[in-house]
DNA sequence: TGTTTTGAATGAATTTAATTCATGATTATC
DNA sequence: GATAATCATGAATTAAATTCATTCAAAACA
């Protein structure tokens, strides 16, 4: 019989176009799903999708399966939104400090669909960069922080939102375009471009180019499609978010590398203080975020706590 | 976390006004009932009914997740409806064979329903009382027939629909009144009332007058409102289900009494052809007469295949 | 006002179902 | 054509749902 999990299942499988990946983004085994889907099509009798390809076509029966679990979770969010209502009022405040440039990219239009969900919250960002977002939170300036590194700290809880690979950008026609693969040493003769923001929130300073103290030309700038330009340019090379240079990608503008063998991990989390973690409007915004960045950005992948 | 199958409980704990009449209808246990419902509570951290009362009562949450119920279920219907049609074409033919009165009552919705969901099938009732309905389905001219016992028959499969209580009714100052159960014995002196059908149509007769030897006077009228009001006017008495009188019984016409110790069951499943009984609209009729019967005929009660 | 009946709750035992593990098969990739 | 990567499968395991046996609470009855 079907049941809501199934239909989990089935947008996983589409946003992710894979059995493995979708697995992992609803926390199973491949395997669990496998037998999943094969349950559900001995259930209906047919086919739902095409595993020959790459990604995973549906069929139509597949295709109108997932017309229902679209319709179905959206629903289902949206009682559950009124039960927390009902629960423990729609009112209060969420001002969000963010460190990251790349953020705003999917900030905002979480904070759109959460905005008509929660119209009595008073929803805002801490505009500037601060060195110590999670100050804000403990003297009260800000109620959400998004970080890149879950520091443990009394009173302050973590909770994970997603993960995503930062690639290393260069012009196509660069020298470091042959290499698959980047180390530390080869940004060593090459000018690092990236936001103007103090090196430690710089994800390939701390986590590659500091312990292998390397320490290349510097060059700033605010705009991702202005750094992404001075790339094409020659002008040096960045580290980027995989999803914020994907399009940039496909136009040719630029060519992506893979930083360090295992890639560069970025993760993103939400502090906030430990007594606002029960707020249903709190655990409604970080849903929100997750589930639109899932959902729009490529190549996500999800974070545990 | 949610699932589908809270939400048919939820509808069965509406439909029923119980836990435990709301068990037996999704076939479960009143304690497996009980766990989930405490579950679901804890889950949303607020109860969703007030068990005091009888029938029970839906909180706010409770309404909320209700309508959610409702609203998710028909689609969920719709969408499974449309797999069906996918897989095997959505034209057929279908063609009902009903032998008994009241049957009309209920079946006439779920027609109308049906009609909808499957305009390309042929649907259609077999008119007149047949002595034989499962012959009308061998000689393929009907595709369908309504029968009160389930008599095995070579290619031909029974699927249970529903039971519910036939009740003896009678004036209210008659003396039969009096008595809170009746039985073979209390109807010899009285004139029986009943539909202008073959003897061992009547549940009445083959159940409890024929096994005891009683044979009361009779007389026939082909409408229930016309029953009821000979019934008032004391010209007799009737045996009917205990659905089809309740709303005469709260205007008060007639009064309704159980019919032996165990009151008089009456049963209802659908005859086809073994070789029919896998196609989609087939089943999904009797889905549709199942869902709609029990959605709106009261005191009915689940049948096992 | 007991007494009996009925419906709901609870904890432990059980059954059922979902999930993982280990592995083989299949399909992309270079 | 070799080598990953992805998916499928059966058995083992784990987790979850359900039942069983009982208690508790309330309502109906005498």
């Amino acid at each position: 019989m079907l049941e809501l999990r199934h239909l989990r299942t089935l947008i996983a499988l589409q946003e992710t176009g894979s059995v493995s990946l979708a697995a992992e983004r609803v926390f199973l085994t491949q395997s669990a799903l496998s037998h999943q889907l094969k349950q559900l099509e001995a259930y209906y009798q047919q086919p739902l999708f095409e595993r020959k390809t790459q990604p995973l076509r549906f069929t139509l029966a597949g295709e109108r399966l997932l017309a229902l679990a679209r319709d179905l979770l959206d629903k289902v969010a949206s009682a559950e939104r009124d039960l927390a209502r009902i629960r423990q009022g729609e009112a209060g405040e969420l001002r969000v400090a963010v460190e990251c440039h790349t953020c705003f990219d999917w900030l905002m239009p979480a904070m759109d669909s959460f905005r008509q969900h929660w119209p009595a919250v008073e929803l805002d960002i801490v505009s500037g960069f601060h060195a110590d977002p999670v100050g804000l939170l403990l003297t009260r300036r800000a109620d959400l922080a998004i970080v890149s590194e879950a520091e443990p700290q009394a009173g302050i809880v973590h909770q994970p939102l997603f993960a995503y690979e930062m690639v290393g950008i260069v012009a196509r026609d660069h020298p470091l375009a042959e290499k698959k693969v980047w180390q530390a040493q080869d940004f060593a003769n090459e000018t690092l471009i990236h936001y103007p923001v103090p090196d430690e929130m710089l994800d390939l300073w701390r986590k590659v180019l500091l312990p292998a103290r390397v320490s290349p030309l510097r060059r700033t700038s605010e705009l991702t499609v202005a750094i992404i330009q001075l790339v094409a340019s020659r002008r040096g090379v960045a580290a980027l978010p995989f999803w914020a240079v994907k399009p940039y990608l496909e136009r040719g503008y630029v060519v992506a590398r893979r930083i360090g063998e295992q890639g560069l991990s970025s993760e993103l989390y939400a502090a906030l203080r430990s007594e606002d973690a029960g707020l249903a409007y709190m655990q409604d915004f970080l849903s929100t975020v997750r589930e639109r960045s899932f959902a729009t950005l490529p190549g996500l992948t999800v974070l545990e706590g």
